[in-house]
DNA sequence: TTAAATTAGTAAGTATGCTTACTAATTGCA
DNA sequence: TGCAATTAGTAAGCATACTTACTAATTTAA
């Protein structure tokens, strides 16, 4: 009834990429999710219910105050959709409010409410910290060559994404 | 009106967790993107919309048919609700096929079909190729020392989120 | 200068990836 | 043995993260 997988269909033990345990891909994804829990143990109550996309969406307006939504999303890289429903629960929350562009109707000029600033300058050691947690079975010099490494293979293939970095300026 | 930001609050040109591009987050966030996308970008329509999510999941079955579901999700480190759903998508597609296991009554066991395992077989050397490509702007030697530091990361913060590997055996 | 092309934003749809809460089945322990 | 605790799975809810398709506003170019 059921017909055994072949043997190249199995998981390998090797080191090539016959195993998924050694893809790329599938060690980012863990990292990603990794980070994503360690940014909620770190913050907890103290954000309110903030995500990391949201916190990076924060971050975004804070250093770029009065920018557009498009040009927020391509500060950080998210999809110009994405990014209108983060910013919606942001405003919901108080941590942003939006209007319209004086220069231009189409856009819509997104600031920090006081609340907002509030918020990231409390959370933003937290998270400093979460950072640092998820890479801390690496040593010092592992830290950095990953980090190195990461920013690099990030900015060479910014081109591959659908929402690449854009930044402004 | 606008209170301008706190020098503090804005995005600094220092190489220090300042900066939203220096936090191994932001970075990890961007590189499961261009997985994806690339993923997506070499499989095409020879994955009749497989997904990379649905695509490790087949790979687990390969390795471990007749596994239940708890178990192949702590192999790719899914939780036990995603991989649910992310099975009914497969099965719907005719790709996995799901029983009731006969030695647990509460537990669901799955198995490719041969069309899945067709289409694993098809679409493993093109996903491969995204895996290469996505790390093109690494030479040979940075490549595999990324990859060392990608996997030594994930082991030892294996047990910081919130779906962590669990190997069968 | 007006029509075409582009751009900003939203809407609807799909797929992760969690949370909490629940049912049903099994296990363990007094 | 019998009841409590655990376990497998699903359901519902929410937040990314994309896709395509659309409206409205602005730019470009003939």
């Amino acid at each position: 009834m059921e017909r055994e997988p072949a043997a190249g269909e199995r998981a390998s033990s090797g080191s090539s990429l016959n195993d998924v345990y050694d893809m790329p891909g599938h060690l980012l994804r863990r990292m990603q999710q990794i980070a994503v829990s360690t940014f909620h143990d770190a913050v907890g109550d103290a954000g309110h219910g903030i995500t990391p996309v949201q916190y990076a969406c924060l971050r975004a307006v804070a250093a770029y105050p009065g920018e557009d939504q498009v040009r927020l999303a391509g500060v950080i890289a998210y999809d110009k959709t994405t990014i209108g429903g983060v910013i919606d629960r942001l405003i919901q929350k108080g941590f942003l409010k939006r209007t319209i562009s004086e220069k231009d109707r189409r856009a819509r000029v997104v600031h920090l409410t006081d609340t907002g600033r509030n918020l990231l300058a409390r959370i933003t050691p937290l998270v400093t910290q979460a950072q640092n947690q998820m890479l801390s079975g690496l040593s010092e010099q592992e830290h950095r060559d990953f980090m190195r490494l990461l920013a690099k293979a990030a900015i060479t293939a910014n081109d591959l994404s659908r929402a690449p970095l854009r930044p402004i300026d």
